[in-house]
DNA sequence: AATAGATGTTAATCTAGTTTAACTTCATTT
DNA sequence: AAATGAAGTTAAACTAGATTAACATCTATT
């Protein structure tokens, strides 16, 4: 069981003693996912907030005419969840489902609510993360807006460099709101340097 | 000095002592801001974490060609903020400023931060409003994906059916990601409900 | 009451991105 | 090695929404 990922990235934002590690550790559970698998379906109640240690998964809703539109990729070090479901404990707009092969590392609603309560600095641990994950949100409404497609297409280059190679073009296409067909246009473009 | 719209929106949250709330007290400004004015520029830092107590305010960006971006308004019993730029300390992406005259609460972040110390339950007050904050941001990148301009400004007005009569057509089509023209446009085919 | 400035509307023209559909490439299974 | 299917490309026709520009309305100030 390979706790490390998890206890460095906590490490980043508040200091757990020895015992408050132990306390934490006890609480978690390990947990792999095949490729394509489900964490969350729409309309599940989600019932973890999950670390991931290794691989990736896509966050996406799935509307009447059954179009995905992808919100957000999770890899190695990052969260994934239906945060809206977890918090409220009600049924998921989301689906979160694996890309690759995952290893994760699940927190319950239940044991998550006791961690709190036996280690409060916990609370500032999430409050920090939450934060910083609301800002990159308001920073993609205004890509969205401002931006052509092209543009954002290069940001996502920029901000995801490793990410590209995992993920097929069609899943990239979704998350920058665009057609397949309008990013393969927009690639031979940037070929041909126009 | 009017703090009960304060007490009573952090009592949904958490329950302070009287004590705890006389140690908050202690460490908040009152503000007044006329319409127009500014609480923030882009490029400054943001210095607080401000609740507003009566008024609204707009939080935007403006690109290179000078136009505005909406991402949020805010009201009575909400935050305003350029959260990025005040929980880094670094220079602020966006414009807040005020479309009514505005009381405020203001927290800087100086005394936030010692009020996280020595009233410890706060971080979960601001953890559980950022989660929310973070959920609402998420369901607007996906209906700006999945939805049209019309369908988005229908969804406007049920959420939001106070703040339409108080901000000019303008920002509303800022807001929604459309032109003021367009929206104009939206509005006459809901009247002769095409 | 006249002027100026901000806000809102209408309509013509234009364009970024969608839709549809046919085709290619690549990986997987038999 | 052939066959199936998923992923990606290309191109033509189409549309949601932008741009431009002229005009209308409303308000505040002198």
């Amino acid at each position: 069981m390979n706790h490390k990922p998890l206890l460095d990235y906590i490490n980043k934002y508040i200091n757990l003693t020895v015992e408050e590690e132990a306390i934490l550790l006890a609480k978690i559970v390990h947990r792999n996912y095949l490729k394509d698998q489900y964490i969350v379906q729409q309309g599940d109640i989600c019932k973890s907030a999950n670390f991931i240690i290794s691989g990736c998964t896509k966050t996406f809703y799935t509307n009447l005419e059954g179009q995905e539109h992808i919100v957000m990729f999770s890899i190695e070090d990052w969260w994934t969840s239906d945060l809206g479901s977890f918090i409220t404990q009600k049924p998921a707009d989301f689906n979160v489902q694996c890309i690759e092969r995952t290893q994760l590392i699940q927190f319950t609603y239940d044991n998550l609510e006791e961690l709190y309560i036996e280690i409060p600095k916990l609370e500032r641990l999430f409050r920090k993360i939450v934060e910083r994950a609301f800002v990159a949100s308001q920073k993609r409404i205004i890509r969205n807006f401002s931006l052509t497609a092209k543009e954002r297409y290069l940001i996502f280059k920029e901000n995801y460099p490793k990410i590209e190679q995992r993920i097929p073009q069609y899943m990239i296409a979704s998350y920058l709101g665009i057609t397949k067909e309008f990013l393969s246009k927009i690639k031979n473009q940037l070929i041909h340097n126009q």
